[in-house]
DNA sequence: CCTACTTTGTGAATGAATTCACAAGCCTGC
DNA sequence: GCAGGCTTGTGAATTCATTCACAAAGTAGG
């Protein structure tokens, strides 16, 4: 019966984690709103899904609510951030500085919760050098010493799909920890370098799929 | 032993079909390679799978491959895309011309797999009017009439988060079918709207926890 | 202090997805 | 045309994820 956030004993499944990043999210507005309790009831409304799940997600981590009364706001808020990791800075670097590369940059979003991007990389000489938002477009020819200097976590890789995995090769060696793909390929990595893809064509797809197949 | 892509029987989970995206995707590549037939071994090592997984999932559509041979590129390439329905051309829109936007309208991968831009939408009145890549930005308040003129089955939404849900529901009210969702929250859609979120923030707290709990 | 009511936390049951394992089918070479 | 080698297609077995259902624990009000 205790709330720390114990170090998972057993696998957590991906879709767990998804959720809890979503619960979270929806917390931190709860809690400009002003509301000091919540329950799993509510936060299952307003996550896409249920009680049951709510509850069972939670538990692998502790027991962080009070019976008949729900979650504090506030304690929970802290606990998914300590679960999930969030309480530190992350570094990131963006490898690509072309039409996805730019918006990522200068996305508040990312600050807002902790990713800081301290790094945009090209191999274009023409974008090389120019700046945005206090990032300047540095030469991919670098990215290994900068990081040997300046350490960063995580990448985020928006280039061409047909470099991509020469990117990705490149990075692992510079000692990349982990890789947030935006190139429509799937990428190889080691198993010590974690790896999650966006692909908006096959979400399209699976749109298309799906208005396709719904007279089923 | 047929080899048509027969309407589903029975419920398809999403993995499959957005494997099956992967799957699409490599084998256009393989084609222009001049690969000529490919065996399920190889098509899951690209896609990130396992062999028996690409036969699972083929086989909820028919049979497609030659036994001791395995699949022909072209054949199960254009089979795939009747599954997918992308043989026919789907109308795009895209609301929200703000950084994530633009890029999205200029990507060109949409294009080339039947995905058509055909208007952008914005509130910002400095906005409206300015145009890129062909498309001039349009004021929202006329998709309704638009959409009845010109439909187009799928959204984009890229608008900021805490108008998200104000902006979905005039795109279902105007007939939309799908929307791709970029915005960081739930959305709620009557149930014959198909609808997938892409949440950026959602995959990055996903690396964070694996690179907090690697040590387990 | 006791009763009525609420909501959590969690084993057990169910349901879904993946993997196994192998018969069936096709190709090549002799 | 038969043997040997390969690869598909698919039920059965297994693993993984979600939902059910209820005891336990708390609140509130008299
Ligand atoms: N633009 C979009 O909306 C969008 C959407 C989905 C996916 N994507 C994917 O994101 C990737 C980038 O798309 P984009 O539209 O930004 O393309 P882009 O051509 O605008 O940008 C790519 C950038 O990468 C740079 N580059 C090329 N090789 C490089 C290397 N080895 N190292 C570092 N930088 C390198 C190029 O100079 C260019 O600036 C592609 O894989 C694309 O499929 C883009
Ligand atoms: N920029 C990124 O890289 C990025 C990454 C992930 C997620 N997102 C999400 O995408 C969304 C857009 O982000 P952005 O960075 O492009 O923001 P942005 O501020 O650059 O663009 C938002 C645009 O939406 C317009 N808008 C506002 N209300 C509207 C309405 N009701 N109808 C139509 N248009 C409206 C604004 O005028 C603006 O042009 C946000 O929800 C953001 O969280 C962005």
């Amino acid at each position: 019966m205790n709330s720390q956030a114990c170090s998972a004993v057993k696998r957590i499944a991906d879709s767990t984690v998804r959720r809890l990043s979503v619960y979270l999210r929806f917390l931190e507005g709860s809690t400009s709103r002003g509301q000091s309790t919540i329950s799993s009831e509510e936060l299952a409304k307003h996550g896409g899904t249920t009680s049951a799940q709510v509850r069972k997600d939670l538990s692998f981590f502790g027991s962080f609510g009070k019976r008949g009364l729900g979650y504090a706001v506030p304690e929970l808020t802290e606990s998914l951030r300590e679960i999930l990791g969030l309480q530190r800075q992350w570094n990131v670097v963006i490898v690509g500085a072309g039409k996805i590369g730019t918006a990522l940059a200068q996305y508040h979003g990312f600050k807002s919760r902790g990713f800081n991007v301290v790094a945009v990389y090209d191999t274009d000489a023409r974008k090389i050098g120019s700046k945005w938002e206090g990032h300047v477009v540095r030469d991919v020819a670098s990215i290994t010493s900068d990081l040997g200097e300046r350490p960063a976590e995580i990448a985020v890789l928006a280039v061409p799909a047909d470099v991509a995995q020469a990117a990705v090769d490149r990075l692992v060696s510079a000692g990349i920890r982990a890789i947030l793909n935006f190139a429509p390929v799937q990428l190889q990595v080691p198993g010590d370098v974690a790896l999650r893809s966006v692909n908006m064509a096959m979400e399209l797809e699976s749109l298309s799929f799906e208005l396709t197949n719904r007279d089923r």
